[in-house]
DNA sequence: TCAAAAGTGTTATCATTACACCCATGG
DNA sequence: CCATGGGTGTAATGATAACACTTTTGA
């Protein structure tokens, strides 16, 4: 079987960037060992061709699945990448989806086609399958942007957890080099409402920690307001 | 001549959206309007089908060029769209770019076919051809997002403009209900420190403004401490 | 001398930063 | 009774919001 058009027509297809936290203080993304040329043996981010009755998000989840087993997962899309000679087989045109899950929830399983598939430390990366490690870093930036106005890194962490797995979860995505001021940290979270308490640990050897969960509503209603007073207020020039 | 492959492949499109200001009191969009089916008639936003060897951008502002005469302008990648039933002609998928501009340094001149082109009150749209109502929306959003923590406004201005200026383009493109507080506008402005006085009017009926002119360069100086800092602060959540 | 728009003073309140210090637990 | 995190007090400084007031110009 085969298709025919009156004009060339580029490939569309989709690739996932997934981020993984491990132990809360490295962080890491999904890459699978290509088995197949062009780049064959190279890592590369899974991701495919895009069918013709489905929806690019859909297209993205699939594949994912697919390739790696990992599913249920809140992806976003981050970027369409199209330069000319970015996928020596022709014209191929990729839309980017992104997510940052628990990869302790997310087992992987290789495909049949026997392709590896594993967490890559972020800071440690090899050289990727086409504009892979371009696509990446430009995840890496969102992702890092994203951190710091939306509680995106709540969903990673058990339902109950303690102000300082909250915090090494931010220093791990933010990448930052010193750990952050404890004290101002702290004020600054539970200042925001969004937090609430839930009881404290047992069995540690030393002090126990308050658990806290996230409070869902007081975080919808906070958008909202915030919405409004952004409005009032006109310029903000965060940079 | 036709093109066949093995497996469908849709087609692949860019559409503009292209804010103006006018007057600095209004804030448009340019349209034009469809000269052929589907969508006769309809407006909608310029955009067309993506060359094989094009790169995504360069589409964009060709076609843009070629349906507008509007060209020079500063495009980025909003978003692409691609729900499967978005063009009653078969799979389109289309990346959408959008920008500001000073409208009157951006003269239209409608394309050879006979198109209409326009530019329309973004409060006060028609409904728009395939899913463009909806393409514009993430745009302002979008818009009004970047507004605050960079300074596209100012290119919009004269070189030298006064803070009333400023404050009004504000406003403008935030599409804000009260006007943004006189005092507060002006100092938090001032204390950024990217403007440079310059001068000040001449022949006006009333007590003559400073004239400010953007500082480039103390500008990127401030993105990257400001940047640094960011790093440093961890957690803004901002919402 | 008046209208029009530009521009400034001031104060109360809140947020941010930086540092040092105390607390509760199991071994 | 000590090591180990968990958790708090505080003071200096800076940002923000709100409101009323003064200044400079051409007509």
């Amino acid at each position: 079987m085969s298709y025919t058009y009156d004009y060339p027509r580029p490939s569309v297809t989709v690739d996932c960037v997934i981020f993984g936290l491990e132990e809360s203080t490295e962080l890491r993304v999904l890459l699978i060992q290509r088995g197949h040329e062009p780049f064959k043996d190279a890592w590369a981010l899974p991701g495919g061709f895009v069918d013709l009755e489905e929806d690019l998000e859909a297209a993205a989840l699939r594949e994912l699945e697919e390739e790696t087993g990992v599913r249920d997962v809140f992806i976003e899309q981050l970027y369409t990448f199209g330069a000319p000679k970015r996928d020596p087989r022709g014209r191929v045109i990729s839309i980017a989806y992104y997510a940052l899950v628990n990869l302790r929830q997310h087992p992987v399983k290789a495909a049949s086609d026997a392709k590896t598939v594993e967490w890559f430390n972020v800071n440690h990366l090899p050289k990727l399958a086409f504009d892979h490690n371009e696509i990446l870093e430009v995840a890496i930036n969102r992702l890092r942007a994203k951190v710091r106005y939306q509680p995106i890194g709540f969903e990673l962490l058990p339902e109950e957890f303690t102000l300082t797995q909250l915090q090494s979860l931010y220093e791990t995505v933010l990448g930052v080099d010193k750990p952050l001021n404890k004290r101002n940290f702290r004020t600054r979270i539970l200042k925001m409402g969004v937090l609430k308490e839930v009881g404290k640990q047992e069995g540690v050897a030393h002090r126990p920690a308050k658990l806290y969960a996230f409070d869902k509503e007081k975080y919808e209603e906070l958008v909202k307001s915030r919405y409004e007073d952004l409005i009032k207020r006109g310029v903000d020039f965060e940079i």
